[in-house]
DNA sequence: AATGAATGAGCTTTCATTCAT
DNA sequence: GATGAATGAAAGCTCATTCAT
């Protein structure tokens, strides 16, 4: 398929690039994080341990790009659906929705960027508490409008996250569930724990 | 002879051993995974190598026992407190509330026992599918008597599985939360979820 | 000859240490300091990389040992001869002699401590002018008491310490020299460069 | 077209490879042998690791005309001036003096040159046996004519070699010294050295 | 029961060199 | 004439494991 041989000397620096940031998430998603040794990310990018360090100065330096490439490509993803969402309701909908089928879409490289986040000290990320900001100033703009309940919306924000988080490793681990269904529960999920109070409906009586 | 002295030679197995799973906690907990070797465990256990690996046949059967140890753990901390509910929604709300305050007393553990069971291929564990599943009959029997609302209780378990295993995560990073607060939220944010839909407000009444 | 064979896992720790620093001595003479791997000092001692690596912490520590092992044993084979000298002439003699006769004794020593000096940023090593700086104060005696002429004694003592730091490369290169002729061709040498000026004896001729 | 920009690809050969011998210099002399990789030197020479090997066969022939380029411009250096001197005392003191002299205008060419001299087993260069020939056969003649006391000339030949040779150490590591002083100094110390014995200046006569 | 010593497999990284363009 | 890309050899180092004592 490919216009030349696979290894080819012509391939540009780009294409060879992604294919070691592709190789390396096939290697940590299959064999795991500790057998994702270069050499073998290399051999599974159809290349040698010195190419690879030849594109990347270093195995943190193919790791990082690992991270900043689904970083990326999350955001550029998000941005343009999270526009349409107009009330909070709406927004928190979209958003748990759209991270999760970006999740769907990207599995492995969402589980790699786990574990070399997990393990490598010296990948710089977005912090987990600067992930879940964005949710929870979403949530308290529900809150003040009245659509939400009242609730802690740091717990809130964080535990919507750790699902979102969480989720990747359910849709590797377990290929026969359905992705659609399992997205929309979890949607369901978190809009009736924000729900308001069903509140007094009437004057008089309330158990 | 030297009975007193912290690395003596005659504490006993069961000890040198309960030790020795501490201090792996510990370097796993505080160095992180990739630098807990076993020279540093064993150092941090106050002992050498060649004595780790007299009373634990392998690095893998160390980890064994970290992992072992803290679901035998957790199995007891629970068992006893599980049994006074007895309402489903009871039961939920002691389910979330105990694991979360089982993790609170053991953080460490915790995430010393995720990193191990992410990372070593070879250590055998209880499948998250298993983890859920009692908790997904729980949902099925409140379901069944009415008292929570209709939803994949699959989904729903595993949702608030992931977010229990997360927390040990927030436990561990960010010593400033309040944990028991924490708790009463994670509890009062899955509760709200499984209620049952409060039905059309209309005229009349409504419990 | 040795008691036990040669690669004995009885061996004390002091002496497979030395082992190594010899070794490390002999494949930096022989096949030069760049040919001087870990992998070719261990094999020449008889063992393997990993065990070179277990007594010293690096190829660093090592060669840190083998620097200051030189320097340890010449202040021991120095400091009982210096003794013996009174007069500032008797001193710089015994000076130049004992270092030069500590270098053929130790010709192949020297003469890696030099390399991996001049080559290792990392190891610590009594600086050159510091080294000169014993050498300058004898010099300095000298001249105050009159048996020595008037010179820059900073620049006599680098002077004389450059031939005989400079010493080590002829010692180990031409084996055909008479070492004992060369050591008291260099005393005599030094010690005529600083004999006072002739000075115009007596009234008469001179000059 | 671009034959004015600096990495101009029109620059001629001779110019490109002088480029690359002073970066060789210029990396040895700052950052240590062990540091100066084809690499480094090309980038230090505004230029590429291929474009290096493209001018030279390989790194050794790059190290291999450091050293020639520095001993041509020695001999043309040291050509001119020798001739003027007549007696040996004159060709004596001219020797010491132009060869440091010509160490102070290129103290990182020679020191470059001795640490390649030292590590590259493949770079042919004059012996030192040799290159202290011509001195041994001067100090002869002075011997011959009376003009020099009696001594090793051998060993005095070296020994002004290796003060000559080691200058270039000091006046690259310290720079606060005042070479113009440093090298009367030096040659004063061996003319006072080869000057003949003053003889017993008892009562009557003298030279 | 305990441990120091030894070892080999495997890791990341550096580097001189080759080659197509 | 120049260079980016590729590569394999070799380096220093880490580590789990074995073993004699």
């Amino acid at each position: 398929m490919r216009s030349k041989e696979s290894g080819s000397p012509s391939r540009t620096r780009r294409a060879r690039r992604e294919d070691l940031i592709a190789a390396a998430v096939r290697v940590i998603s299959q064999d795991g994080y500790p057998a994702a040794s270069l050499e073998r990310i290399a051999r599974e990018a159809g290349t040698s341990k010195g190419t690879a360090l030849y594109h990347f100065a270093s195995k943190e330096e193919l790791y990082q790009a690992v991270v900043t490439t689904l970083f990326e490509d999350g955001a550029a993803f998000m941005a343009e659906r999270l526009r349409a969402a107009k009330t909070p309701t709406e927004k928190l909908r979209t958003y748990i929705e759209t991270n999760l089928r970006f999740i769907t879409l990207n599995p492995a490289h969402v589980g790699a960027t786990q574990r070399i986040i997990e393990n490598s000290g010296a990948v710089q990320v977005v912090q987990v508490e600067d992930a879940a900001a964005p949710l929870r100033r979403l949530l308290e703009s529900g809150q003040a409008s009245g659509e939400f309940a009242v609730f802690d919306a740091e717990v809130t924000a964080l535990s919507i996250r750790t699902v979102i988080d969480g989720a990747a490793f359910y849709f590797l681990a377990r290929p026969e569930l359905d992705l659609d269904h399992h997205i929309s529960e979890i949607v369901a999920l978190f809009l009736r724990s924000v729900r308001p109070v069903p509140a007094a409906p009437t004057a008089d009586s309330e158990e």
